[in-house]
RNA sequence: GGUCUCAUAGUUCAACGGAUAGAAUAGAAGUUUCCUAAACUUUAGAUCCAGGUUCGAUUCCUGGUGAGACCA
């Protein structure tokens, strides 16, 4: 899981527990005589019902310190208290020591994050990497499974830019193959010339409808030849409907001028439909790669392979790994009639790649967990063919997105489609807003976009606030919501900051004049924020090494309820100290920014007014 | 049959081996002369079972039960 990925520092605020874990090594050292690295350290942030910022756990030092526990914090505590400028407190329960870190420290801290630019977006390393996403069948159109896919793509590499990766986006489309053959069959039988012209549907939507329709003529005609006395698997085999699309995909590999020209049209249609998902998803790709120009690559290598002796070859003249030694099992790469796998395939890719981008340091996919093993397998073979980037391909597996009447199955007309999806939610926020009565002042194109950020907002941050690798439940209704823990929420936090930004503006409230750090003393609840905004960075790289934009979701939800709670409890204009009012609306300011940073890596935008 | 993943409030999700297992929703009760009530406050409710490892286990190990995926 954890991979070697090495990033920059030296974003203000994380530098505060990192100074204390460096003192509490000095104390160890000077008090129990013992030497740890302070980066070894835990440190973590104390939980609310205590005093104190961060917390250092003594149980693992009670051996040292020859001490108990309550003794043990307290000789700790007294030195930081002493020797560390950050701490100003500590209090002791049982094995917990409570630090409290000075004002001034926060103080001083406050105005570092407010001085910088881009707070939590490292700058650029000089290093790069491969995300892959998406990568569809040109069959049918994309459904809910590929909205959770895109959404995490799309995020994962924002994630990698904030951290100071330059970051390839790329797709590869499955554009070959008898499923496409299917569509084509039924679309040359049964089309009548139809075109997304002249059916007003859209591209993708119109191969997907004669897929479905050859699923049902190929059922139509095993049923008949059932009855004329043939077993169901004879029948599955002869299926004139069946033979006409395998002997278009041989005609398809021949290229022969007519399948290729209707293959080429029909694709065409299919990616314009695609680009308008795409496009109302947000999401982009610097690069596409198209299986039918990628499925002969991997069979030179297999070559290199054998002499190599990494794979062996059997008697049929069909060409395996043993992996077993691994705990895996043997491993078909090449078919004895010379025919490429999967496998093969997704062998010579990476290996074009690397050589098309050599200083790629990752290549992350991003496929479904029913792609577990085969990933597993392909890593390990490249890096058994000598490849040293091997190391750096990452499977980003994701669990299935159930419904509450069960799994999606497109045979039973049970998958939701992404395009209908996303109209709905939009539909629904527009529903919403009208309802609340919010859209004073909104110019018609001003409310059209507010409806698809908060609509779009609301399905993006529902499918990412979950952990990528496990399996969940997308109930229709409940993502709809707009209350709890759901994008709208955070997107209202921010238009609500906004607000107060323009008041203060009208006020002519200078809160942009440097703040005399020694009058003002932040309370309880404004340390929270600043701890949280403070934390950002730190957010950043976690979830860049876990891969796991739900971590960044999280941490927004938390700092917009933490804003909410500020909000409700303290008045910001009736201050009389102009001061206490410049640095809260300072505060807001701040909350306000690393919001939108945060939404933003994970493709969701902010709205100023809602 | 073999391998892998998952199991936590009614429900949907959290929790580097750390404190009284957190949120959100649904339920109950409240808060709008005041910067946006798409908000806030209060309240009730959960670790599949059996062992083991240790100061300490939702987390790690073994066995079982249940759900899912992959490989023949």
């Amino acid at each position: 899981m954890f991979l070697c990925i090495s990033f920059s520092t030296g974003t203000a605020g994380m530098n505060i527990a990192l100074k204390i874990q460096k003192s509490i090594s000095q104390a160890l050292n000077q008090l129990f005589n013992h030497e740890v690295e302070s980066e070894k350290l835990g440190l973590q942030p104390t939980r609310k019902e205590f005093e104190g910022t961060y917390t250092f756990v003594t149980f693992p030092y009670l051996k040292i310190s020859k001490s108990n526990p309550e003794e043990t914090g307290k000789m700790i505590g007294n030195f930081l208290t002493e020797h560390c400028e950050e701490v100003a407190a500590y209090n002791v329960v049982k094995g917990f020591l409570n630090l409290s870190v000075t004002d001034q420290t926060w103080l001083n801290l406050f105005n570092d994050i407010t001085g910088e630019k881009n707070h939590g977006f490292a700058p650029s390393n000089g290093k790069s990497v491969m995300v892959e996403y998406s990568s569809p069948n040109t069959n049918k159109p994309l459904h809910l499974g590929h909205l959770r896919n895109n959404f995490l793509g799309y995020s994962v590499a924002k994630i990698y830019e904030a951290n100071g990766y330059e970051v390839t986006k790329v797709q590869i489309i499955n554009d070959r193959g008898i499923h496409i053959c299917k569509s084509m069959v039924a679309w040359q039988k049964f089309g009548n010339g139809e075109t997304p012209e002249s059916s007003g549907l859209k591209g993708d939507k119109l191969a997907g409808k004669y897929y479905v329709k050859f699923d049902q003529e190929y059922k139509k005609e095993i049923a008949g030849l059932v009855e004329s006395g043939l077993t169901k698997e004879e029948a599955e085999k002869q299926a004139p409907i069946m033979l006409e699309a395998q002997d278009m995909l041989r005609k398809w590999e021949a290229h022969d001028t007519e399948v290729y020209d209707l293959w080429k049209t029909m694709n065409g249609w299919v990616y314009d439909g695609f680009e308008l998902t795409y496009k109302q998803m947000g999401v982009t790709f610097d690069k596409l790669y198209y299986e039918s120009q990628t499925y002969l690559l991997g069979k030179e290598i297999v070559k290199t392979g054998l002499e190599k002796g990494v794979f062996y070859q059997k008697e049929d003249g069909s060409v395996w790994i043993d992996l077993t030694s691994e705990g895996l099992d043997h491993k078909l790469i090449l078919r004895s009639d010379g025919t490429a796998v999967y496998m093969t395939q997704d062998i010579g890719t990476a290996i074009e790649r690397f050589k098309e981008f050599p200083n790629q340091e990752k290549l992350i996919y991003t496929v479904g967990n029913e792609q577990d093993y085969h990933f597993k397998v392909l890593f390990l073979i490249l890096e058994k063919l000598g490849y040293d980037w091997a190391k750096g391909c990452y499977h980003l597996s994701y669990g299935m997105v159930d419904l509450p009447s069960g799994k999606m199955k497109s045979r039973e007309g049970t998958v939701v489609d992404a395009d209908d999806l996303m109209d709905e939610m939009i539909q629904t926020a527009e529903d919403h807003t009208k309802e609340l009565g919010k859209i004073d002042g909104f110019s018609e194109s001003e409310a059209k976009e507010l409806y698809a950020t908060l609509g779009l907002g609301a399905l993006k941050y529902f499918l990412l606030k979950v952990d990528p690798k496990k399996r969940m439940l997308f109930d229709p209704q409940e993502s709809i919501e707009f209350q709890g823990n759901t994008g709208p929420f955070i997107q209202y936090t921010h238009a609500r900051i906004s607000a107060i930004i323009r008041r203060a503006e009208d006020l002519k409230i200078d809160f942009k004049k440097s703040i005399d750090t020694k009058k003002i003393v932040p309370e309880k609840v404004e340390k929270d924020l600043i701890y949280l905004i403070s934390d950002f960075p730190e957010k950043i790289k976690t979830a860049a090494i876990e891969y796991s934009p739900s971590l960044i979701a999280q941490y927004c939800f938390d700092l917009a309820k933490e804003y909410n709670r500020f909000y409700a409890e303290l008045s910001i204009f009736n201050e009389s100290d102009s001061d206490r009012v410049c640095f809260r609306v300072k505060l807001s300011e701040q909350v306000a920014k690393t919001i939108k940073a945060g939404m933003g890596l994970l493709g969701v935008g902010v709205p100023e007014k809602m």
